[in-house]
RNA sequence: GCCGAUGUAGCUCAGUUGGCCAGAGCAGCUGAUUUGUAAUCUGCAGGUCGGGGGUUCGAAUCCCUUCAUCGGCUCCA
């Protein structure tokens, strides 16, 4: 007999040899349809296992990871039966349950090609395995027999993979005649698997090496209900309707031209009031923070990248040096804008008690990404970071992260972001020789970091290894409407620069000391966070950003003239009000300026003129009734004022 | 950069196996209408079919090349 323990505490004994889905099946043969893994003494295993000594035991159903995991690892597995059967002689990299659903990289073979016109037939053949109810089974073998089984089927990629494994770990999993080197888990069978979908097909390097051979990735993601399969679908369909490329030129945010360059953003009217308002927000937030601003030039001397690292670390790959008439003297666009605040940083003597200095700047930058890593706003070649440096003692480190921690909170409940995780990224402590910097000072940083989110209450994973080679950091990812991720803002420990470029400030014991210095952006870029504002609110923003507060809808012709009166007074009060003057119906009006994401349409009709009143209609909401113009202004402001309470 | 797909009017899309002056809706401009809470009607204009080269009697359609866009390019068997 096996003594097993529950996640609950409750133990029970079974024969031994039982295995987790008999174990189920034993609770409710209900559970047992819907369970697909068994985390087992801490290791997630097949269900069809046989435990032979005492252990604690989880299952996991389709709401836990490990249960997803199983399923679409064994989705994957069926992609790949279906295409051993029809493209003979096909060979197979690595097939990994992803995020969402799963893929499989292969290779059909010289000269031959898969296409996404290719999947349906794919899917079918799939759905035709499945609906075999096909049993996935296990089996080890010594390393000799698996090379040999895949040097004989001629797969090189897994004999690849199989080389690089210790002898005694090495399983095999099959289901109907398809036989795959996996570590597993899987699912007992492919019943579960109802609702089958292949998403897209995609190139990608074999093991992500850029000089290793293109294969072809299959995305695929399977449910167990079809309702599931569906409410996906209808998501991924929200997720394309609120794309910022297409939103961005809907709403005339921004555009791109080839004529001026691919992944160099231009900002249309309304894109850079949006922009402004962030920017002025911002602004106004970071004086009362203590921020001094600053302005830097575009360019700098290709020296000030040398004496940065830069150069060395990115030259090659960056946009290439401007040569300037004078012989051997040469500038490159600015990567960042760290090294000119360093410079004025050192412009000027520095005691300990001015620091720490907060120097912040709207500064635009220029990196050479590769054409194909360019999408729209969030990869582009040319983005304004609101980048901010912090020169601080040592002591003072922990503080100052502090008081960013409380900025980027404030900031993004600001912009509605309300749910947001944090992530410590620490160096890797097996590998130290990695980093610059000595060990008390990334002692000292570290444990800044961890302390500040403690005591700031922040939601945090730690990552070791993860830290750039001259400090820790730590990232915030904001969840949006639809559940997705996007990294935005970060915190970096930097002792690399103010080394290189020799910063200090007089102590008070009159002794040099060396500045620590803290990077740092919370929106990222603008054109980063502005793609995610648009995606998170499919256009309709708050108030307080809206590049148009409202719109005056006269009913006819007749009232243009108070619709202008009108108009007249809001502008003048700082709202940004158009004026829809066509000879349109109303209906018609109101339905183009909805569509316009404009928050509130001002009716106009012979009772507000005769009354003085404007009828006012938000913006997905409908009829609110009708105001004094003046009453309308305070509102607004009021709203506004609501939002964004500084 | 690499793999695959795509590129027709400002936008969304038709355009059969190569064959009459390349079409539609929306947007734009005309004119009429003067309208009360999500689409009034009329007319007009708009395209070197991404660019270049080729095959052909004939190319949006086939081939080559180039540019751009889209999906991706280790969440390790």
């Amino acid at each position: 007999m096996v003594r097993i323990t529950f996640p609950d505490g409750s133990v029970r004994e079974y024969e031994n040899g039982i295995t987790g889905l008999q174990i189920a099946e034993q609770i409710s043969p209900k559970l047992a349809k819907e369970v697909y893994s068994a985390t087992v003494n801490g290791e997630v295993r097949d269900l069809t296992r046989p435990i032979t000594a005492d252990s604690t035991i989880k299952l996991h159903k389709w709401d836990d990871e490990e249960g997803k995991h199983a399923f679409w690892h064994s989705s994957a597995h069926l992609l790949a039966g279906a295409l051993e059967l029809l493209y003979p002689g096909i060979k197979f990299g690595i097939g990994p349950a992803v995020e969402s659903g799963f893929y499989y990289d292969v290779d059909p073979g010289e000269g031959k090609v898969i296409t996404d016109t290719d999947l349906p037939a794919i899917e079918s053949k799939m759905k035709e395995l499945a609906a075999g109810n096909l049993v996935y089974s296990r089996k080890e073998v010594s390393k000799k027999e698996a090379l040999e089984i895949f040097t004989k089927k001629g797969d090189e990629y897994k004999t690849e993979l199989i080389s690089e494994l210790e002898d005694g770990t090495i399983s095999l999993y099959s289901q109907g005649d398809f036989t795959d080197l996996c570590k597993g888990p899987h699912l007992p069978s492919t019943e579960p698997l109802k609702a089958i979908k292949l998403l897209s097909v995609a190139g990608a390097y074999w093991r992500g090496n850029e000089n290793r051979k293109m294969l072809t990735r299959i995305y695929g993601i399977t449910f167990p209900k079809q309702k599931l399969l569906d409410e996906y679908l209808v998501f991924l369909e929200e997720a394309r309707k609120r794309d910022h490329r297409k939103l961005g030129r809907e709403l005339e945010l921004f555009t791109f031209s080839p004529k001026v360059g691919m992944g160099l953003p231009l900002w249309m009217p309304k894109g850079a009031e949006l922009r402004q308002n962030l920017i002025s927000f911002m602004t106004k937030v970071l004086k009362k923070r203590g921020y001094k601003i600053v302005a830097t030039p575009h360019i700098g001397n290709v020296n000030l990248y040398k004496t940065s690292g830069h150069y060395e670390k990115y030259g090659k790959d960056s946009f290439q040096p401007i040569s300037t008439p004078q012989e051997g003297e040469q500038f490159m666009l600015k990567p960042m804008n760290c090294p000119h605040h360093c410079e004025i940083f050192n412009a000027t003597p520095h005691s300990y008690k001015d620091l720490p200095l907060r120097m912040a700047e709207f500064g635009t930058v220029y990196r050479y990404e590769q054409s194909g890593e360019l999408h729209g706003l969030t990869r582009v070649r040319s983005f304004t970071q609101d980048d901010a440096h912090h020169f601080c003692r040592p002591d003072q480190l922990k503080d100052e992260f502090k008081s960013i921690i409380d900025l980027v909170q404030f900031i993004f409940k600001a912009v509605s972001f309300e749910e947001f995780t944090a992530q410590i990224s620490l160096r890797d402590p097996d590998n130290k020789d990695k980093y610059i910097g000595t060990d008390e000072n990334w002692e000292k940083a570290e444990r800044a970091i961890i302390e500040a989110a403690q005591e700031k209450n922040l939601q945090t994973t730690v990552v070791p290894g993860e830290a750039a080679f001259y400090g820790p950091k730590l990232d915030f990812m904001v969840k949006d409407a639809l559940g997705r991720k996007w990294q935005l803002g970060t915190i970096q420990v930097d002792y690399n620069l103010p080394e290189r470029f020799d910063l200090s400030y007089n102590g008070s014991d009159n002794q040099k000391h060396r500045p620590v210095m803290l990077h740092r952006a919370i929106f990222g870029s603008m054109e980063r966070f502005v793609a995610v504002l648009i995606e998170n609110s499919a256009g309709k923003f708050p108030l307080w950003l809206a590049p148009e507060k409202a719109v005056i809808l006269p009913i006819s012709e007749k009232f243009n003239d108070y619709a202008g009166k009108v108009l007249e007074i809001l502008n003048n009060s700082d709202i940004c009000t158009l004026i829809d003057e066509r000879s349109e119906k109303i209906g018609k009006k109101i339905r183009d300026n909805e569509l316009k994401r404009i928050p509130y349409l001002l009716i106009i009709g012979e009772k507000e003129v005769e009354n003085g009143t404007i009828s006012v209609r938000k913006q997905g909401e409908g009829d609110k009734g009708s105001m004094k113009i003046e009453e309308f202004v305070s509102f607004i402001n009021d709203e506004i004022k609501k939002e964004i309470a500084v």
